[in-house]
DNA sequence: AACAGATTCAACCGCTTACAA
DNA sequence: GTTGTAAGCGGTTGAATCTGT
């Protein structure tokens, strides 16, 4: 990196490790006083021996106002579950959409509850369901789609669940039912978090999420 | 009670991106 | 266009805690 002259003079300054309640005073007070930014000036301004990166990240993550604590909802984990499978480990992009939660929390909430593997017969078995509880689905909510969105959805379903294998998973595509399965049919009984979803399709054209989306995930 | 292994999650690291000079 | 800097992101680590024996 460009600046990691300036960086390493001053590493061996930096406190690491864990926060104590002091310092979380001091930059909630800096916070207050300055605003959120500038973290790399914190240590200036407020004396704290902590990195920009980590003010950043212990603010972001720990103090900001807002923040959700405690376990995740079932409408919190299906959202995240979809949004996994649409994009990927695209963890600041699904903490988005779930005010309260950050990045992290929803990095480390998906390693503990999906990175074990179930066997390839059992997957199998539960995405065969899962492709036709999502047909289900679409159809039901139907009204918050285009006729001609709901075409290409129903297409695009049907090439993923005949192309894809248990055991082949393409490289760059995000586990889908193989590890979330267990999961779905918690998720599945509240249907808040579909609704949800389809609505975030509308409510932001620029962003399509439905379409966009679920075509380069399918396709 | 004591120990080992498993799990959780806050924090760190390295890299990329954005932006100003 | 290039360079320097800060912010942001995703992967990883490791101490603390939990659970099973």
């Amino acid at each position: 990196m460009a600046g990691m002259m300036g960086w390493r003079m001053q590493d061996e300054e930096w406190r690491k490790g864990p926060w104590t309640p002091e310092e979380d005073d001091v930059l909630i007070e800096y916070v207050r006083m300055h605003g959120e930014g500038r973290w790399s000036s914190v240590a200036g301004c407020s004396g704290l021996k902590r990195s920009g990166k980590s003010c950043r990240l212990r603010w972001v993550n720990y103090l900001r106002p807002g923040l959700k604590k405690g376990q995740l909802t079932p409408q919190e984990e299906g959202i995240i579950i979809e949004l996994h499978a649409l994009w990927g480990n695209k963890w600041s992009t699904i903490a988005r959409y779930l005010p309260g939660r950050t990045d992290n929390e929803i990095k480390n909430y998906w390693r503990t509850n999906f990175k074990k593997k179930k066997t390839a017969s059992q997957n199998q078995e539960k995405q065969t369901l899962k492709v036709a509880f999502r047909r289900d689905q679409y159809q039901q909510e139907a009204p918050y789609m285009e006729d001609n969105n709901r075409g290409k959805m129903d297409d695009a379903i049907a090439v993923k669940s005949s192309s894809t294998t248990s055991d082949q998973q393409p490289h760059n595509q995000p586990l889908v039912a193989q590890d979330v399965a267990s999961w779905w049919d918690v998720v599945c009984e509240d249907r808040l978090w579909s609704e949800f979803l389809w609505k975030l399709g509308n409510d932001h054209p620029n962003q399509p999420v439905m379409e966009q989306s679920f075509s380069s995930y399918f396709l």
